[in-house]
DNA sequence: TAGATTGTTAATCGATTAACAATC
DNA sequence: TAGATTGTTAATCGATTAACAATC
C-alpha cells in the first residue's frame, strides 16, 4: 500500500502462504523471522519473500528482521482480511458439503454465509448451520449480507449459468470447483481448483 | 514428445483444459477446430495455444486448424492417461468422501484404487465402493496396487507426514487439499488445492 | 486460386534471482 | 564494532504475444 507499484498475481497467491507460516509463528511464540527462513520452510527464494513483501512497504528491519506479529498484521491489511469476508456457496453436493463443514476459513475472518443449490429437496434443510436457499434468492441474499465472494461446487453444466447470476449479484471474486472454464467480465476473478484438471496436469510428471 | 524442448509447467497446466475443451467438441460431434476458436472460449491466446502444442508436434493442418479426434488422443498421450493412472486417497473425512464420491475424473483413466485414514471407526467401512484401510498398510497397498498420484485431506499437522509416507511409497505427485506446506524432494510434484489459500488471494482483489 | 490457419521466429513483457549498499 | 539481514538495483531467466512465411 504504501508504495504503487502493479501487483502480480504470483505475489497475491504468496501472500497467503506467508501469513499461514507466519500464523505458525505465532502459536509458537516466535517473534521474529527472517526472510531466509521463511524461504527454507516455504521453498521459496528469499529475495523473492522481500521484494513481494516490499512492494506494499519497508516492513522488516535490517540486520533483525521482521517482527511476526506486525508483519501478520501487515498481511492481514493487504488481503483485506481485517473485516469479515462473506462467502456465497452454490452447490450442495458432496463437495459443497464437505467446505461447509471444513472450518479452516472459519479462521482469518472469511466465513460462509449462504449455500445455495437447486435441488427441490435439499431446500430449507442446513449445513453447518446454514440453510439451504433457491438460487431463485442469490441475488438478494447476497446483496443484503454483502457477501464478496463465491464458491462453485455445482455440477460443470451448472457452472457458466451460476457464474452469470453471481456476477449480476455482484460477486468479484469465484473458487471454480466445477471442472470446466467459466467466463466472466474483466473485473471478475475466477480461481480454479477442480480435482480432475489437477490430477491430470500432474500425471505428466509420472517418470 | 516428437521434439525435445523443455516444457513449463504453465504448458502443463493448460494441456488439461485444452483436453476438456476438445472433450466437449466431440460430445457436440465437432471434428476440426481451429486455435482461435479454442482461444476465444478458453480465453487463452490462441499464439499461445499454437505454441504449446507445437511443442509436441505438428499436430494440425494449416489452412485448416485441428483435428478434435487426433488432437485428443495425442493430447491424452502427452498426459499418459492412455493407461489407467490410479490414486491413493489420504484422509477420509467430509473432502475425502466428497472426493471420492465425485465421479469426474473416472473418467480419462484416473481411479481411485485405495482410500487411508487412521481412525479406527472408519477402518472397514467403504466409500464409493473402497474400504478405507490403516496408514499402516499405506506402502505395501501403494506398492501392490501400482498407484502414482496421491491427493492428502487429512488436517493440516497431519499432511507433511502422509507425505513423507507416500514419497517413501513411491508415490510422485501429490493434490494436496491440507492448508499447509509440505517438502518433499525434487522428484515429487506437489500441487496445492486448500480453499483457505485460494479465498484468501481472491480477497485481494476486492475494490 | 483465394482465404484461412498453422508452426515458428523475433519482440515484448514480466517474473525470478543475485548482489550489495545501507543499517540495525 | 562485527555480523546479520533488509530493501533495491541490475542481471537473468522464462513466458507471452505479434507477426508472417509456409501451405492446406
Amino acid at each position: 500500500m504504501a508504495k504503487h507499484e502493479k501487483i502480480s498475481e504470483a505475489v497475491v497467491r504468496r501472500l497467503p502462504i506467508y501469513l499461514r507460516y507466519l500464523s505458525y509463528l505465532q502459536q509458537v511464540e516466535v517473534t521474529t523471522v527472517s526472510s531466509q527462513q521463511m524461504g527454507k520452510n516455504l521453498d521459496v527464494n528469499p529475495a523473492q519473500i522481500r521484494k513481494d513483501l516490499a512492494a506494499f512497504g519497508d516492513f522488516g528491519k535490517k540486520g533483525i528482521g521482521y517482527d511476526v506479529d506486525y508483519l501478520v498484521e501487515k498481511i492481514r491489511e493487504i488481503l483485506k482480511l481485517t473485516d469479515e469476508i462473506r462467502v456465497a456457496l452454490v452447490g450442495a453436493g458432496h463437495l459443497g458439503h464437505a467446505i461447509s463443514n471444513y472450518n479452516a476459513y472459519l479462521k482469518d475472518n472469511m466465513r460462509i454465509a449462504a449455500i445455495f443449490d437447486n435441488n427441490q429437496e435439499k431446500q430449507g434443510k442446513k449445513v453447518a448451520g446454514i440453510p439451504i436457499q433457491p438460487l431463485s434468492e442469490l441475488e438478494e441474499t447476497i446483496v443484503n449480507k454483502q457477501i464478496k465472494l463465491a464458491i462453485i461446487t455445482v455440477p460443470a453444466p451448472a457452472a457458466q449459468s451460476v457464474c452469470d447470476q453471481l456476477t449480476q449479484a455482484g460477486i468479484r471474486g469465484i473458487l471454480n470447483f466445477a471442472p470446466t472454464t467459466i467466463r466472466a467480465g474483466k473485473d471478475v476473478r475466477i480461481h480454479y481448483a477442480d480435482v480432475t484438471s489437477n490430477l491430470q496436469s500432474l500425471a505428466y510428471y509420472l517418470t
